[in-house]
DNA sequence: TATGAATGAGCGTTCATTCAT
DNA sequence: GATGAATGAACGCTCATTCAT
């Protein structure tokens, strides 16, 4: 049964502590306005342990974000392998997966967001290529749909993914920055409406310009 | 009367000046990582100076944004005003102001997108009305063809404004990080793509849910 | 006349002070063992200016070491000039320098050997260069005696030169540490007698083994 | 008996190992410049391990020193106890064995020079007695040479180990910093000249100030 | 207005040393 | 003996802001 209080797995624990302590500091007070040591207090360690297990204060957001956004990767890689589901629900099961991930763990997503996914200037240069293969999976399944006749054609899956996932962020950027309520019943909705105004667009069927009328 | 070296116009001028210089050095440093004098050096004007017409390195931001931003309010609102023209077109209208906004000033642009908008923690939470205000305007355009018929009434205007501003937003993004090509004609199509992407959707007309087989 | 109160006065006034500072600091306390602030303290200025003056706590010292080894560089080079003057004379005069330098400035000259000259394993790996210049120019001093005649051929001047700056290092170290006596006559007896003991040899010369003999 | 792996035998490999390591790691990086757990890596030692033999990273350059300094003063001992020996021989020894050292452990030396003996205002002032320990034996040398007329009387025994030392000492040094060649022909030539210059002068009979004529 | 010297709080990082196992 | 995680004091450097001229 191992005892869970060996070594190595005090170690391991004391970096998770490390890693889920800079969530809440991260999360509270940005990444820029705190301290080293408000990361070490809040995690209840000393000081120099955070330099132990990491190179830096930046290397524990990448960790942050390299752990969380490798999760999501692996999730909508496995939303695109399922054949047998349509392009739509597809991306209502991505939209699903990015807001439960805020739901279940808000503080994690707002850095991941904040101080990465939207500061590309910064910390997401670094993580940029990462960041586009989550587009990059969004196109896929867009151009997929767009092979079968699902998607019309005239917007590349590129910019389709970027729309999407553009909506989303606004959107956990809303949730973030509370100018949106965030009920369970707020975040169910909000995953069905982002799919449909992206996928069945704005306008009512009346008002449409088709591509034969356009 | 016009003489530009009275004493004011030149007072006006330094500030203009520093305002200027702001721009460049926040677009390619970023606000955080330059230093006040990196801007009294681009201005070509003594270190002091700058504090002379702004009370702090974040009042520079500050002021670029407000003055940016309201011209983008005061454009919606004209856009908004004007009865005789189809939603879709003033959305097609709101974008293209956007988009040109960056093409010709791609600097101010980036200061304002990185540094105040998607930063919304730190310089943006100062700015979060003023936001909005964008948002309730789109809000409006598409609230307005609700009521008309011309937008289905299953996505709340707000929620649409959301995804239509987070889109453009997203796209601006890929160009200013410069993951998308940026050739006029990547302006103009954009402009169209946007807007037919969000009021279209990316559905076929053959695989469309629509309200009533949905 | 000038008021020397001027501006730029007072401003290579602050700058002067903080080098003096320095002196007596890493004399006293050793350059690695002093903190930036105690520099700043004894110059009776803010931490901050050290750092409006220099880029960082080593070029202060790089600054004291540049300054004071040319000074002795360029009264090597006149001494060495004088064409009147023996060969033994010369290096008395070189001797006389050095040791007059460290009579008149002896926490200087301590930053200087200590801090510079005898760790060039350190600061002075970056001086070398400079250090080689006055080897040469003493080896040049033996070159010339040795072409006249004056001084035997079998030391090669470089050899000549290291064993004469290696015994007033070695000297001035020990009056540096204090376990030589520090008298002005001790300071003039020294002069002589270093000159002696490396031009003149320590044998007696009866018991010399001369070129002939030996 | 002669086991080598008994308890006691492992200890003291190990601590052996450090030491070693340390010489190493001292003469690459610097005493100042080198972490305790470089040390321990090179040594291929648990990082505590070191403190289990050592007090701290200082004890182990005090060691090193100590170690090696105590068999310079007993060669240099057994030099001067030899009656037969002429003082410019035993000089010429003294060089030798310095000299031979440096060529056999030039690692051990440069650490010992560089980081003791020329670092005299830190490490060097708790070791000043036992270096001077060595000035006085070659004083002694000098002092026996006076008595028996081989060498002259106008330079002070003190005086003139001060000057050999010295010259020792910057030869060495320019090894180390390598601005001269460090061939074997080097280093014997290098025994014969620091003898020759120091107890036979720089000046050619010819040019000589005698006692008599000077 | 205009200048740039002067101020000093603040923070990331290092690393010798300790200690529980 | 042996390990390496844990501790925390210490310090160089930055830079926004102030102020005397």
């Amino acid at each position: 049964m191992a005892a869970p209080s060996s070594r190595a797995a005090a170690a391991a624990d004391k970096r998770r502590q490390i890693l889920d302590a800079a969530i809440r500091v991260f999360a509270r007070q940005g990444f820029h306005a705190c301290r080293v040591s408000d990361v070490a207090d809040e995690a209840g360690v000393a000081y120099g342990l955070v330099y132990h297990y990491f190179e830096s204060k930046e290397e524990i957001l990448n960790t942050l974000f390299a752990e969380r956004w490798q999760v999501m990767l692996d999730a909508i890689a496995d939303i695109d392998r399922r054949q047998e589901i349509a392009a739509r629900d597809k991306l209502y099961l991505v939209a699903s997966f990015i807001i439960d991930s805020y739901r279940h763990e808000p503080e994690l997503m707002k850095v991941i967001i904040v101080e990465v996914t939207r500061a590309a200037n910064s910390f997401g240069r670094a993580h940029l290529a990462k960041i586009r293969e989550a587009y990059e999976m969004i196109g896929q399944i867009v151009e997929h749909a767009q092979r079968e006749g699902a998607f019309k054609l005239d917007i590349s899956p590129e910019f389709a993914a970027l729309v999407f996932y553009g909506a989303i962020e606004q959107l956990l950027s809303a949730w973030i920055f509370d100018v949106l309520p965030q009920s369970e019943e707020d975040f169910e909705q909000a995953k069905s409406l982002v799919v449909e105004a992206i996928c069945g667009g704005l306008e009512s069927s009346a008002g449409r310009r088709t591509a034969i009328s356009g």
